[in-house]
Order: structure tokens, then sequence, then C-alpha cells
DNA sequence: TTGCAAATGCAACATTGTTGTATTTAATTA
DNA sequence: TAATTAAATACAACAATGTTGCATTTGCAA
């Protein structure tokens, strides 16, 4: 489903070469139905590019809004691919995450409706981070 | 106001043992208005402890209930005091955390309403990190 | 095909996380 | 008050991740 071709064209589309590394590390996030842990993207990398190409290479990648990267509930690094309404003017990954304290997983919640949180006077909300950490629904069953 | 006795006091009631580095640890954390950066924490400490002391310090009063650790919009770690209902049965710090693009400081809001958020089927709920980022009050003015 | 900016590789170093073990110390109790 | 002991600390050693500079390579457009 996720060919390679669409992942070449989102590359093109931000103003990125084809190249190996960038199309393997966006394989490996839109395969995954999970955020990936950065660990593990260094590991499917290690075979094709530097730990140095793979630090800068999230950078601009998270810098343009391709990907976005968080912390679970344990404090790992995680990475996941962005919805189609982001772009490097502005992140739009305003969704919950959720992280699953027996799996370990996180998940992106795309469908969960972002509450209204009312800030004191004084200050200025530019964007939001949610989590929520529990038992996932595979965890579940 | 928060004197060293009450410190102490508190060390005690968790059990843990009256000693320098917890003291300074506790005193920094709770003369600051803002959660204070991991690396400030090192700084600080690093005439009186060990830096492995200090790691497996604070590993064992956010067990404890004591702090809370969080990550900032950038990834920096920072630590905050508790509020008093925590303890190491489980942590109430259920408050939103508030990231200054600007100054970079991160504020625990406690009077902010935590907002009701309603999973998808199969999802079980533990507990809730909600972060906003943008500009504080101080910055604003 | 060539020229250039982008991307990569490599070296080097900083920061933070982590474990094991020997030693010291705070607090209890005899 | 001195002895006992579990808690706390120090030190060594290492792993993982973050970060910069610079030389080299490569994708792509002219």
């Amino acid at each position: 489903m996720p060919n390679v071709e669409k992942l070449i064209a989102l590359l093109k589309s931000h103003g990125f070469k084809k190249t190996p590394a960038r199309i393997r590390v966006l394989e490996i996030l839109t395969k995954s139905s999970k955020a990936v842990p950065y660990s593990e993207i260094e590991q499917q990398l290690k075979a094709i590019a530097d730990r140095v190409t793979l630090y800068r290479l999230l950078i601009s990648f998270e810098k343009q809004g391709i990907i976005h990267k968080t912390h679970d509930h344990l404090g790992t690094v995680k990475y996941a691919i962005c919805s189609s309404a982001c772009d490097a003017h502005a992140h739009h990954d305003e969704h919950v995450h959720f992280n699953c304290i027996k799996c370990s997983g996180t998940f992106c919640l795309d469908t969960v409706v972002l509450p209204n949180i009312t800030l004191p006077k004084g200050y200025l909300a530019n964007s939001y981070q949610f989590a929520i950490t529990g038992i996932c629904k595979n965890c579940m069953s």
C-alpha cells in the first residue's frame, strides 16, 4: 500500500533528494502502526547509513513536517509519520498519543477529539502535546 | 518559606534518610517556580554529590511520589516537586505543563482544569500527560 | 555532462543513562 | 554512648544518544 513511489513523491514535495537512507526511514515509519523507537530506526539503518546521517535526517524531516517526535511514558524517543495536513510552516499533529504500559507501544489516536483547555490569563497557547498512558486495545484482549 | 525542617520531614515521611544531597535537591526544587532542568540540578549538586548518586536519588524520589519528571517541547528533562497529594502508591500530578518557547521555562499549571478525553473502545486510561507550548505570562508582558 | 547544493561519512567530543561493587554514613537499638 | 545495619554514596566502567565540523560523495537540474 505505501509503495515507494509515494514516498519519493513525499520527499520531492518537501525539497528532499531521493536517497536510500531517507526512503528507508519513510518506509519504516509508514509501515508501522505505532510510533517507532529511535533505537529501532537506528538498528534498521545501520547497514545503509551512518548514525549522524540518521540524526540529521530525522531533524530535517521533523522541521519539514514529514514526521513528528514524541517521548513515551518512559522517556523513550519515538518517531511517527505526520498526517498529510502537516508542513514546514506548521505541524498539525495535534492528536493524542497513547502509551501502553504492557507492550510499550505508542499509538497516534487521530480520531480522538482534542479537548479545549482554558489557560490562565497572560498565557498564549501555540501547540498542544497530549499523552495518555494505560493499556492499549491489543493488550486488553 | 520552604524551610529545611519541612524538607527533612518530607524525607522522613517517605522513609528517606536526611542527607545533604537529598536536602539540597529538595531545596532547589521547592525554591524554583519552574520545573528545573536536570543539567541545572547536576550543576548545583556537583560540589556535594556524585552524578550517579543524583541519578539514583532522582529515581527514588520519583518512585516515592515526591517529585515528577517531564520533557519539555525540546526534549529537555526537567523535575518539579509534586503536590502534597502524591505518594508512592499513585502520582496525582495530573496538571497541565506549560512550556514557554521564549524563556524555555516549564510551569506546572495546577489551577487549570483537566479536560475529559473519550478514548476509543478497548483502551484503558491510567494517567494523563498534558503539555501546552506557547508564550508564558512573564514573556508576554 | 557538468556544476552545485544537498546529503553523507567519519572523527571527535559532550551529555545523559545505567550497572556493579566497595565504602561510608544516618539512624536505630542494645 | 557505642555497636549494628540498612541506606546512601563514591568510584569505575560502559552504553546510548546528542552534537559539531569538515572532507567527500551524490542526486538532480541546467
